[in-house]
DNA sequence: TGCTATAAATGACGATTCGTCAAAAATAGT
DNA sequence: ACTATTTTTGACGAATCGTCATTTATAGCA
């Protein structure tokens, strides 16, 4: 009556097979040069089954990007974790995204692609929806721990602001600088000289100042935090980017 | 022995009727949609003509933002002679940058289109180029405004930064604001009930509060002054927004 | 072990899109 | 009117997209 074949966890793995061969392609060759023929022949798949997963290219897109926002949400989930002042934890946070951005380049500028029309136009609402579900979940561990430097009082902003508002500003300015400093810089002049690692901790530290968010920069041993957040957090993601040859500036 | 005929200025004119009808048909039906062959159909000239002009889809692309920066460069230059005290001026400048993302959304995207790989990879180096320049000549006033605070005594970070640095930190930040909030926002929690009118503001008090560019966002009437720049800086800008159905939160 | 009903995979196909280039049209001097 | 040269044209081939009729694989059943 119902002989079938279903797969369970075989659909998932087969999914993140497909978006591991288009991230490696995109790697190498680059997004314009991603096409669906030339990724099906990459794999051991036909085309149908691909569009099986996905709608279409842009959704394929839109996937990677999510899968990608999906690992940066489990380091912030550990930086979350950082045992510090608030203050320490904020910057921890900030710094894993500066640190995602620089281990995942491909995968952080997807998000700029996600951002774009062509990709919000032809995605499928299920992976958009998917897509700020994840922004969500980006956000909350931040949110608390502006919470929490609230509630001990060492948060007082100067003109009044809700905890989404205050997330939000840091977000936009974390988000701005990876964005700006991960393409190419040289040829500009107004980036030249300046390094991702860098402006994200003076950008955050200002902004946090200017939050009256204590203990202000001038009044704590930064560097040190610096280091045990290398050593202590994101062991594994430094010692990733000396493989790749990527020593941090800080 | 040698009789031609050659355009002088009929080539910009032509190149720009081409940029303001790919605008239209893009403000119309996205950027998903548009393709050099529907775009010849709604042009009076020929593929090969269009061609001549543009080495292809993404180095149009990047024209068009390119002739949407020159647009905001002239309101930057406009916002640098604002008659006021340097804090005034710097936030005339960033309110400019809202303005323009408010009002030519589709040309503002384009500046993300534009730092998307797709783009990069394609457009033409020519096109780049003037692209970098114009990141340039944008950042340009806005360097001088901090400069002439710092000479007055009125901009004291609290880490040292050289003028670039601070100006790249004030622009990531605006940057990461227009470009988060000109996107559909409703339907993501993190960015529910923001406006990217008063979030532009509210991130750049904070941040001039914490570079110590005085007077801080308690001490002045801050109100008054975007009344002043409404009405005295971007009157023009104001009304098209007011035609567009748009009336500004702040 | 066959047999069957259904799910899943395949890849050939038509429709678009891109960018080119040989031919046609336009132009200014003679 | 003729000519040398520039400019425009649009038909063309190659590449890409997404679909869908067909084929293959599988699980239960006799």
């Amino acid at each position: 009556m119902s002989p079938r074949t279903l797969d369970a966890d075989a659909f998932d793995q087969r999914e993140n097979d497909i978006l591991e061969c288009a991230l490696n392609f995109i790697s190498q060759e680059g997004i314009a040069a991603l096409t669906m023929d030339k990724l099906v022949k990459a794999l051991p798949y036909s085309k149908g089954t691909v569009y099986n997963h996905f709608s279409g290219k842009e959704d394929l897109l839109l996937a990677l990007c999510n899968r990608g926002m999906k690992i940066l949400a489990e380091m912030f989930d550990r930086a979350a974790t950082f045992d510090g002042i608030p203050r320490e934890r904020a910057l921890c946070m900030f710094f894993a995204y500066m640190l995602y951005a620089k281990l995942s380049p491909t995968q952080f500028m997807l998000v700029l692609t996600a951002k774009t029309d062509s990709v919000t136009e032809k995605a499928s609402v299920a992976r958009q929806n998917e897509h700020l579900e994840l922004e969500g979940r980006l956000i909350k561990p931040a949110v608390e721990i502006f919470a929490s430097a609230q509630e001990r009082g060492e948060l007082n902003p100067p003109i009044p602001l809700t905890l989404q508002q205050i997330t939000f500003i840091c977000w936009s300015q974390s988000f701005g600088t990876n964005a700006l400093l991960n393409a190419d810089t040289d040829r500009c002049s107004a980036r030249q000289g300046m390094l991702i690692e860098e402006e994200t901790m003076n950008g955050m530290h200002i902004l946090l100042d200017g939050l009256n968010f204590s203990p202000r920069s001038d009044q704590h041993d930064w560097s040190a935090l610096i280091e045990r957040i290398k050593t202590d957090i994101f062991q594994t993601e430094i010692q990733q980017l000396a493989q790749m040859g990527v020593v941090l500036a800080i």
